[in-house]
DNA sequence: CTGGTAACCTGGCCGC
DNA sequence: TGCGGCCAGGTTACCA
């Protein structure tokens, strides 16, 4: 769940249940999901204040507290936002409970606790820490950057797009949408790539994160041409109808459409297949 | 530096 | 129903 679009609806779920209130309780339910500070630091740094603005970095959302402090919350692969009002409904993999002085509680859950969370003085230096590039979405990650950032790689495209270095907030599930509705074979090595695939892959992330960011991340309300509405074993591909093809690239499972993403070039680029691509 | 792979952690789910 | 084995939307240490 937690790509890009996925953290941009949690910051949202943020904004409405835990900003503006003032924390009352802490409680550290697996301290070993906490980084950056100990489990004292955190429990003292937000107890009695209160969150006053979030800001997102590809999958980072950072929420700033009244003293200059921030939170920052990455989700793996399981992790995500809950709120609830009675103690007792407490969601499963809970691993920090928040409660507000309003009587409202924020769950921070994480079942495989791959995330983390922490408090830190400034997101910028951990973003630089962490080496990330520009957030995908950024309106100043333009296609020239896009393409620069690009250049002298020479792996397939796909694990190019979940790196977080040279774009931040793609993962696994987005880069198959991305490269489905681009026409592009995820295994097409980056060098092979001609001017108007990276063109087309450029465009198709810009508009499928937006799409799946207005959405809330919400499957079901996406597009019907969209494979996240459906992407698993057997499912069909939603621009042709042909069975899905699923593949181990970069060590993940990648969906993709062997029909409508045509290969054309390996990893050297070599030969380039011409293949009209159906539109 | 770049790319590929295993490991981390904790289950959920499928098939026999 | 029970159990082994595989898989999972991320990151990162380690190796070539």
């Amino acid at each position: 769940m937690p790509e890009l679009p996925d953290v941009a609806a949690f910051r949202k779920y943020f904004d409405k249940h835990a900003l503006k209130k003032q924390v009352s309780l802490v409680r550290v339910r697996n301290p070993k999901i906490i980084r950056e500070n100990s489990p004292e630091e955190l429990e003292e740094g937000l107890a009695g204040h209160e969150f006053v603005s979030t800001t997102q970095y590809g999958k980072y959302l950072f929420a700033r507290l009244d003293g200059s402090k921030w939170f920052v919350m990455h989700f793996g692969m399981t992790g995500y936002l809950e709120r609830f009002e009675k103690e007792n409904e407490e969601p499963a993999y809970t691993r920090l409970l928040i409660g507000f002085k309003d009587g409202s509680f924020l769950a921070y859950v994480n079942r495989r606790m791959l995330g983390w969370i922490g408090l830190i003085p400034d997101p910028d230096e951990l973003i630089k820490r962490k080496g990330l590039g520009p957030s995908a979405l950024d309106p100043g990650f333009d296609f020239e950057a896009f393409k620069s950032r690009l250049s002298g790689r020479k792996g397939e495209i796909k694990p190019v797009l979940m790196n977080q270095g040279i774009a931040a907030g793609i993962g696994n599930v987005y880069s198959d949408e991305i490269l489905l509705q681009a026409g592009v074979d995820p295994r097409t090595g980056v060098m092979s790539l001609r001017e108007e695939q990276l063109r087309a892959i450029f465009d198709s992330m810009k508009e499928v994160l937006a799409t799946a960011v207005s959405l809330e991340a919400e499957t079901v309300r996406f597009p019907d041409n969209y494979l996240l509405r459906d992407r698993r074993k057997g499912a069909k591909c939603p621009l042709c109808g042909g069975k899905l093809d699923t593949a181990r690239i970069g060590g993940r499972t990648a969906f993709f459409c062997g029909h409508c993403q045509a290969f054309s070039g390996g990893r050297t680029g070599t030969r380039i297949r011409n293949k009209k691509s159906a539109q």
